[in-house]
DNA sequence: CGCACTCTGTTACATTATTAACCAGATTCA
DNA sequence: TGAATCTGGTTAATAATGTAACAGAGTGCG
């Protein structure tokens, strides 16, 4: 995906992080906060925390802080979690009834509003108190019920296939969960999940842990 | 995770792809290939290619390029696909489920030996040929069975009691799906999956995505 | 009300990551 | 066989990211 903003992407990827820890901190009724104890807590040095929060504005007061309920919410609204997305799920297999039945996923604004499969048998099933529906189906349902995100659970070989479609259907962003790279316009955006990426690095980090407790040796 | 390797984590995260794409080219019977038509595939820089592969030895030459069979065999090594992984998913609500149900896990060496759950309710149900155990269980059945990997699929609130036992079990690798960061020491590696930051990422990238539009308007 | 202290915003510096440039070895085709 | 071409390994240059340093705005206590 192209990008214009000059906001790196290392900053937006941490932007999740700090909001979920000043979520945290105002359920413990914390008022205050300073870059240091946010170091503390984040892990990241204070000078970054200081440095990508002023990327977007000066929340906080020398010799005070930043207050934590403030902070909360203006990152919030960075995020744009102030506003309903609305998804449908392509694949209803293990993992799209995962993610149909993920309650952090309604709880943050984002609302499933079809389910669509390829497989006869599947369809017609309900997940969540909404019936599965053909492929088939995918165009006409957006045309009627807009769509913001598209989330693809497919198997591998129905991938691009399936993505051609959100994107034929004006479907802006994608949360791809299918271990490929899909092509698509640069003005889609594309969020992958890949978990044989992120377990291959753990396979990857086991064998280097060994080899150097053997070294040791 | 403390690392002592010199092998920067960029490199090790770009591996996993060059392995996937190395084996689509390895079904087409293409026998060789050159950094220059790699970078066209997975669209990094050839530039790119050469040095991360070199990081772990010369398998190309010069005039020929790389032999697929051979690269493809020796990357998979490097990220330790030759060896067979035991593992135990704590957690059996959807995100456990999809986890044990997902194929691509077994088909990589990657074989789920146990599930567990602490709701009596969730506990004594089948999941793939397997039981779910208790909770209570894990450090008993750890003696029994040693485990390489550990996934935390419970909720937000249990994830670090789980992980700490998982720890004291000696467990030497957590798949964390949990939306916290787990405090471990620093031994023991940790891979999350924070679906949650991926979310909000599309989130904010959709956000910004609009505010383009508005401006060019 | 003022002074010592705190802590941000910001600029300067260091480190890491990516891309480009180049050379020598190997290949291919006539 | 040999010249033109290709291409990997390697070093150098550039870009991106992360860290440290510091001036001064603002706080809070006496």
């Amino acid at each position: 995906m192209e990008r214009f903003s000059s906001i790196s992407m290392a900053v937006v990827r941490r932007l999740p992080k700090y909001h979920r820890y000043l979520g945290d901190l105002l359920n413990n009724d914390v008022r205050r906060v300073s870059s240091q104890e946010l170091s503390k807590i984040t892990g990241f040095t204070a000078s970054q925390i200081r440095q990508d929060l002023n990327c977007f504005g000066g929340f906080g007061q020398q010799g005070y802080g930043y207050n934590v309920d403030e902070l909360y919410n203006e990152i919030g609204k960075i995020l744009g979690l102030d506003r309903l997305y609305r998804t449908i799920i392509m694949g209803a297999g293990n993992v799209g009834r995962a993610i149909a039945n993920y309650t952090f996923f309604d709880k943050s604004g984002f609302k499933v509003i079809g389910i669509f499969d390829s497989n006869p048998q599947v369809v017609g099933n309900s997940i969540k108190d909404m019936t599965v529906m053909p492929f088939s189906s995918v165009e006409s349902f957006v045309q009627e019920n807009p769509v913001d995100i598209g989330v693809i659970c497919t198997p591998r070989e129905q991938s691009q296939s399936v993505a051609e479609a959100l994107v034929r259907c004006g479907v802006k962003a994608i949360w791809n969960f299918a271990p490929t790279d899909l092509k698509v316009p640069d003005s889609v955006i594309v969020e992958n999940v890949h978990l044989s990426e992120s377990l291959f690095t753990i396979s990857y980090l086991l064998k280097e842990h060994e080899e150097l407790e053997k070294k040791k040796k």
